[in-house]
DNA sequence: TAAAAATTGAAACAACTGTTTCAAACAACA
DNA sequence: TGTTGTTTGAAACAGTTGTTTCAATTTTTA
């Protein structure tokens, strides 16, 4: 307990190597794949022995699990504060809300952050049922799916609750689409921007929401 | 060129193989993905022998991509197809057009047929990207994109054919989620039945289309 | 500083990978 | 029936995989 010792060492040196595992998971991981990166390739990026993952993370599998929980709960946790915040607001529509929340995510792939790179390979590996079914992705998207429909159901009357959960699940899909698929949407049109993007999501998505609670508008 | 002789046998005999492999193909990888299926496997599944894979396909990626282009052609032919029929009618409605292109989808992932696998792990493929960009797979999307898109315009008037592309995109975006994801729905909402996924998926898109035709509905 | 625990390093392990080889079996054709 | 070309079979190849081992090193505790 004396009071001059940098206490931190030990730990920072172990957490070190951990995190430097870490990163190079996200890095070569998101440019290959699970099955695409080797641990030798991995222990190579990260400047340290072969050993290193099964002795800090118990497996290959543990790393990349564990890289998606670090990154996955971080990004749940911004949209969540994000649609808290916004909804503090009164005179807040539906059109603002649904921008917030697109945003980020949005942004995150335009810009090439690795919290997107890695969320997209989180849904790569949800499909390649790499990851289970109820695990935390589960748990924290349904977290943030009853958010979102509170908000709606406050934003937009007239809307049965009892179909909130198949609109939010439309919203996520509306989100998925240009996130997974943007340089498809870059390839085919190479002068769409951002703002454009986003200005279509958002008109889209909120003419979908706002058809539903206006029930008679056309007949099918 | 004896009459009785059936001179199919030869063919039929190579053609087995070939088939057989394809069958197991289908079934195998959309199990366990490409890297979850040795070449072992598929052709103790196929009852071949080793080197068929090599032989008759040139490689265990060939294979892979051949059963993708059997397949998906299959798939996009069939959904052109049907809006071409449901557009020779005079008196559809966007909901009719709409519900046609979509019921099929869904109904292949409903009754787990191996059309629908297939497309999903083509997905996959297209997002580990396996498979490459400006390849077979997307060359028949943009032609089916290209005519859901004129039947669009022709269906709603109003829509600026600038934003047709994005409008098309974002429906291909609210028919991938649950196509993707229909563990998840079934999963969070036991009680949906096809129909009603339908009926929200053709209710919400729809609203989406006629808000961008009608501009001015809401002030954003 | 001495003992104990945690971490690293180099090597080996055991299993599996896709592909190739080449002789045997098969088909079709003359 | 003999010849030719195609298809199969069993084995081997050359390489990579994730993981384990255990001694050497470093760090922590007493």
């Amino acid at each position: 307990m004396g009071q001059t010792k940098p206490v931190l060492n030990q730990n920072s040196q172990q957490e070190d190597t951990k995190n430097r595992l870490l990163d190079a998971a996200e890095a070569l991981f998101c440019e290959n794949g699970y099955d695409g990166v080797s641990v030798r390739e991995l222990t190579a990026a990260a400047e340290c022995n072969l050993a290193a993952v099964n002795y800090h993370f118990g497996g290959k599998d543990k790393l990349y699990a564990e890289m998606f929980r670090r990154q996955f709960g971080i990004m749940i946790q911004r949209n969540i504060e994000t649609i808290d915040r916004v909804m503090t607001d009164p005179g807040i529509s539906l059109e603002d809300l649904l921008r917030a929340v697109m945003k980020p995510v949005m942004c995150s792939v335009i810009e090439n952050e690795t919290g997107g790179k890695v969320l997209r390979l989180l849904v790569r590996a949800v499909l390649n049922q790499q990851i289970d079914r109820n695990s935390f992705a589960s748990e924290m998207k349904t977290q943030l799916f009853e958010r979102l429909g509170r908000a709606i159901l406050q934003l937009v009357p007239g809307i049965d609750p009892d179909k909130i959960l198949l609109i939010v699940f439309s919203i996520d899909g509306a989100i998925l689409h240009p996130f997974l698929f943007m340089d498809f949407y870059q390839e085919t049109m190479p002068n769409l921007s951002i703002d454009d993007l986003l200005d279509h999501m958002v008109r889209f998505v909120a003419a979908g929401i706002r058809g539903y609670a206006n029930p008679n508008q056309e007949g099918g």
